[in-house]
DNA sequence: AGGAAAAATGTAAACGTTTACATTTAAACT
DNA sequence: AGTTTAAATGTAAACGTTTACATTTTTCCT
C-alpha cells in the first residue's frame, strides 16, 4: 500500500499540514512533535513523493544538461563533473545529447518550456541563429558552455581557446624555432575551432611569420578528418615543419598516417594539438598538447546556474573563462 | 504570463477535459474541435506542464540511469546509447553516478521509492548484500546490467565475460603456443573480473596448461594497478610469456611499464586486454583484446525496462547475455 | 417525427504536496 | 485572573494535469 502524507498524518495524530512543515524542517512546528513525526515517517518508511512537491513548489531541484551530437571520454567527465556537484547539493540531472543540429533547439524548448527542469547546461560549440533568442525569451536560466561570442545578458563559461592555440604555437615557432607551421582547422562555424585559429594566426603574425594559406586545411575533428588534413599537407610541394591540429582527435589521425607513410615524428614532422583528452598521454610521443580543465567547466556550470536559478530577479550575470595550459610532450620536439 | 491548459480551454471555447483529451490524441473528440484546439495551441505555443501529467498519470516518462563510480569513455559510450534509445520514445534519462558503494544503495532507494523515475537501469558490477533485496520488494522495474550471478526474478542483461575470456586465452594458448600465460586480475568482488578470470581459468584447464598461482597478480582495473601488476610478473624467476590484462585500461599500464623497462611487446611477452576501448586501437602495437558490445547493452537495457514497465504485472523476465568477441591485434603476436 | 444508441463534450474528483490564512494553544504580561 | 502576544497547529486552496462519470449533442433507426 502507498503510503502518502495522509497516513503520516493519521497515525502522528497531526495534520498534514504539520508533517509537511516537519519534513521541511520550519521552526514553525515543535521540537517535540518534531520528533514524533520523524518516528512514524521511519517507521513507515515514508518518501515524501517528488513529483507533487515539484508541482506544489514549482520547483523540481533539477537541472537539465544538453550536449552536442558528439561522444567521447571528454563528455563523461563533464557529466560526471556536473553529476558530482549536482549531488552535493541533492539536485538530480537530466542529461539530454541532441542527436541533430535541428534537433537540438526542439530538445531545447521542450526541456526549458516544461518545468521539468529549474535550468539548463547548453554546450553548444556551434550555436544556432535561433538558439539564442530562444534562451532570452525564456524564463529559465541557461548557462552556455563553450559557445562562442559573447551573448550578452546570457551566462556563460568557456575555455580559453585563443590562449592555449596561441601558446602552443608560440611554442613551436620560439621553442623549436619551425617556420612552416601547418594547421589542420576544425569544423566551419564550430566556435571552439574557430578561436583556435584565431590564436595559430596571432602567434604567426606575432612572430613575423606569414600566412601561407596552402598549410592551411579543413578538418571535423574527428580522426578520418585529421588523416586526410595530415596527408594532404604532407603531399604538398613546400610540406610542413610543424602541424597543429586543432583536436587531438586529429592529431591522432596524424599519428595514424604518420605511421602508415613512414613519417617520423616529430623527426620529420613535430605534432601537437589540442584538448589534452586521457588517450593523448599514451601515445608514442607523447602528444604536445594544450590542457582543458573540463572538470571545472562541468562544475562551475552547476554552481553558476544555480545562482542563477535562486538569485531570479537579482541578474548578476556571469561570464569566465577559464585558462588553458599547454602540456608539453615529445611530439613537438622537445626532449622527453 | 504563464499559459495552461485552461487559457487553451477558454479561448477555444471547449472545456479543459476536451483539451486534454485532443492534446493526448483521444478519438473521443471530434476531428474538427482537435484541428481548432491545436491551432489556438500552437498560437499560444502552450506546452503542456510534465509534473502535472506526472502527478495525474502516476508516471514519469523518465527512466533513472545509476552508475558506479567509474568514470571513462565506456560509460559515456552507454549513457549515449541509453539516451538514444529513450529519445526515440520521448522519455527522459535522469542520470545518477553513486559517488560511493555507500552511496549507491541510497541513491538507488531515493531513485526507485520517489516516483520520480519510472524504472532504473543499475549498472552495478560490483553488487552489494542490500541491493537484491531492495529491488525485489519495490514496485519499481529495475534491469541490472552486468552483475553476477543470477538474481531470481529480476531482469539483467550483461555481457558474456567468460566466453570473452576463455577465447582470447585459448588464442594465446592454441594460435601462439604460451604455456605461461599470466593474468592480471580485476577488483575482488567485481563480477566481471571473477568471470574474465573463470574464464581464463577454464582456458588453461581445457588445455590441460596448470594453473600457477605466481602467475596470478591482482589489480584495480585502472592503470596504476596494471603497471603494477605488470612489474610484479616479470620480476619473477619465472617470467610468465604472455599477460592477459582483465581490462584494456590495465593493459594500457601493461604497456607503458614495458616500454619503461625496454620490454618489446609482442616479442618478450605477449598482452591481451578486455572490453576493446576506443584508446586499444591506437596503441602501438594495436592490442589484441575483447570488444564489449556496449551500445547494444544500453539500448537493450532501456528496451526491457520499458517493456517492464509497460508490462507491469505480467511479469516475464528478461534476462539475457550478450555475445562479446576477440578483436586480434599484433600484442598477442600475431602479424598485422 | 420520435426514440434509442452512439458520439462528443462537460463537471468534478483525483494525483500528493506546500502554504496563506484561520484557529487554537501556550507563554507573558499587568 | 484576565488580557495581550507569540507559538503551534489545522483548514483549505493552490499547483496543472487526467479521467470516471454525467450530460449533452448527433446519428441512425422505424
Amino acid at each position: 500500500m502507498k503510503i502518502d502524507i495522509h497516513k503520516v498524518a493519521l497515525k502522528a495524530g497531526v495534520s498534514i499540514a504539520t508533517v509537511s512543515r516537519a519534513l521541511n524542517n520550519s521552526d514553525l512546528v515543535k521540537p517535540d512533535t518534531k520528533a514524533k513525526i520523524q518516528k512514524i515517517v521511519d517507521e513507515l518508511n515514508y518518501i515524501p513523493n517528488p513529483i507533487a512537491r515539484s508541482l506544489s513548489k514549482q520547483s523540481t531541484e533539477t537541472i537539465g544538461v544538453v550536449l552536442p551530437d558528439l561522444v567521447g571520454e571528454f563528455f563523461m567527465d563533464f557529466i560526471h563533473s556536473i553529476d558530482e556537484e549536482a549531488y552535493k547539493r541533492n539536485w538530480h540531472v537530466l542529461i539530454s545529447s541532441s542527436h541533430s543540429q535541428r534537433n537540438l533547439i526542439e530538445t531545447l524548448m521542450e526541456l526549458m518550456g516544461s518545468g521539468r527542469v529549474d535550468g539548463v547546461i547548453l554546450m553548444a560549440p556551434q550555436i544556432q541563429d535561433g538558439i539564442f533568442e530562444i534562451i532570452s525569451k525564456s524564463k529559465t536560466p541557461v548557462i552556455l558552455v563553450n559557445t562562442c561570442g559573447d551573448f550578452n545578458g546570457t551566462n556563460q563559461i568557456k575555455i580559453d581557446n585563443f590562449k592555449g592555440a596561441y601558446d602552443i604555437v608560440e611554442h613551436l615557432i620560439k621553442v623549436h624555432n619551425y617556420k612552416k607551421i601547418g594547421m589542420i582547422n576544425g569544423p566551419k562555424g564550430n566556435c571552439d575551432a574557430e578561436e583556435r585559429f584565431a590564436g595559430y594566426l596571432s602567434a604567426l603574425k606575432k612572430n613575423k611569420i606569414n600566412r601561407d594559406p596552402s598549410l592551411i586545411v579543413n578538418g571535423g575533428f574527428d580522426v578520418d578528418t585529421g588523416c586526410i588534413g595530415f596527408t594532404t599537407l604532407m603531399n604538398q610541394k613546400i610540406k610542413p615543419d610543424a602541424i597543429f591540429a586543432a583536436n587531438d582527435m586529429m592529431a591522432l589521425g596524424a599519428y595514424e598516417t604518420a605511421k602508415e607513410l613512414g613519417i617520423k615524428i616529430p623527426d620529420d614532422v613535430a605534432i601537437a594539438g589540442f584538448d589534452d583528452i586521457y588517450l593523448s598521454q599514451f601515445l608514442t610521443p607523447r602528444l604536445t598538447t594544450v590542457h582543458v580543465p573540463i572538470y571545472d567547466l562541468g562544475s562551475k556550470a552547476v554552481k553558476y546556474l544555480l545562482a542563477a536559478i535562486n538569485r531570479d530577479k537579482k541578474r548578476q550575470r556571469h561570464f569566465e573563462v577559464l585558462p588553458t595550459e599547454i602540456v608539453i610532450g615529445s611530439s613537438c620536439g622537445c626532449k622527453h
